[in-house]
DNA sequence: ATAGGTCAAGCGAGG
DNA sequence: CCTCGCTTGACCTAT
């Protein structure tokens, strides 16, 4: 069985001959240019994106993560009115046929400020924002309006009280379009105060079908009461019958550097274990800090090896 | 040309 | 109170 693997967001290869989907700009620079240099910035990181998804196809890597970083400042202004727009649209058009002619799974990862369960109005007006400049990008890419092509968040956060927390968030995630909302999938957190697979289960799935990421570094630090493979299979059963589940897998870098200054949620540079699937079909999102090169290890280390 | 300081956003943990 | 970590380091200025 081959299993499916992808990474998130950077070629370093690609990036060291300048190829990368992460140009931004700094608000002061901005407020000198204005919305030209966005628009420039975004088709740049466009073409980028599109050059990066045939490596990929090169390569025979069939999951990749979509950087937030596409569209500079992109949640603040109306994308559409950029001069590039049409141009952007085209070229995101022909990536994301380029990604289904050749199975390649996208998602998205929007930052750690996307948080519906705030009790600031404009913390919520940003996420939304936020998350349907994610759609909106999905649907210029011409990616199902379904997890297949998930966008996922955290809750990220507890304001004290879980289950207000979870009500405030239903609320508000209920304001999303509806290929947002399709796309929408909500993974376990990294700390033990926050929500295990156990509670998104339980207060957030059962009232809204939303599916689980399962992420197996996290649940170490928030397990739930519930074995890994417990909450492995309680995430996947989460998901819809013919969408296989996505997880995402890293290492703790403190384990593989012995430095006692480094924070055990940080992640490692390589993986130098095997996921353990439990014996069933996932898609895993490797998350380190060398990208593409420690899938590619990965895959020569774990996969490939194991056929001798 | 490169290094180092700084940078949009929220929250919680640790020092 | 400040810094780090998180999705993802990258921008920008001074040397």
């Amino acid at each position: 069985m081959t299993q499916i693997i992808g990474y998130a967001c950077i070629n370093t290869h690609l990036k060291k001959v300048g190829i990368t989907t992460n140009r931004g700009v700094r608000k002061v620079t901005l407020n000198r240019t204005g919305n030209q240099l966005i628009s420039q910035l975004a088709l740049q990181n466009s073409k980028d994106l599109h050059t990066i998804i045939k490596w990929n196809a090169d390569n025979n890597i069939r999951m990749f993560r979509i950087s937030s970083d596409l569209f500079p400042w992109g949640n603040k202004v109306d994308i559409t009115q950029l001069p590039d727009y049409t141009e952007i649209r085209a070229v995101l058009e022909s990536a994301g046929k380029l990604a289904r002619e050749c199975g390649q799974r996208l998602s998205a990862h929007p930052g750690p400020f996307n948080l519906l369960a705030s009790p600031k109005e404009r913390v919520i007006q940003d996420t939304i924002a936020d998350l349907e400049l994610h759609s909106q990008m999905f649907d210029m890419l011409g990616l199902e309006c379904s997890p297949y092509n998930k966008i996922n968040i955290h809750i990220g956060a507890t304001y004290g009280d879980k289950e207000t927390a979870i009500r405030t968030w239903i609320q508000n995630y209920h304001k999303l379009s509806d290929n947002c909302r399709s796309r929408l999938t909500i993974e376990n957190d990294d700390k033990a105060s926050m929500f295990s697979v156990r509670e998104l289960y339980d207060m957030v799935h059962t009232k809204i079908g939303i599916p689980i990421v399962f992420d197996y570094h996290h649940h170490r630090f928030c397990s739930g009461g519930l074995s890994e493979q417990e909450a492995l299979e309680l995430a996947m059963s989460t998901w819809p019958i013919g969408i296989v589940p996505a997880v995402h897998y890293s290492e703790s870098k403190a384990l593989h550097e012995n430095d006692s200054k480094i924070r055990p949620q940080a992640h490692s540079d390589y993986l130098s274990n095997m996921v353990n699937t439990y014996g069933h079909e996932i898609h895993i999102m490797l998350e380190c800090k060398m990208k593409e090169d420690a899938l590619l290890k990965y895959r020569q280390d774990f996969l490939e090896k194991k056929l001798l």
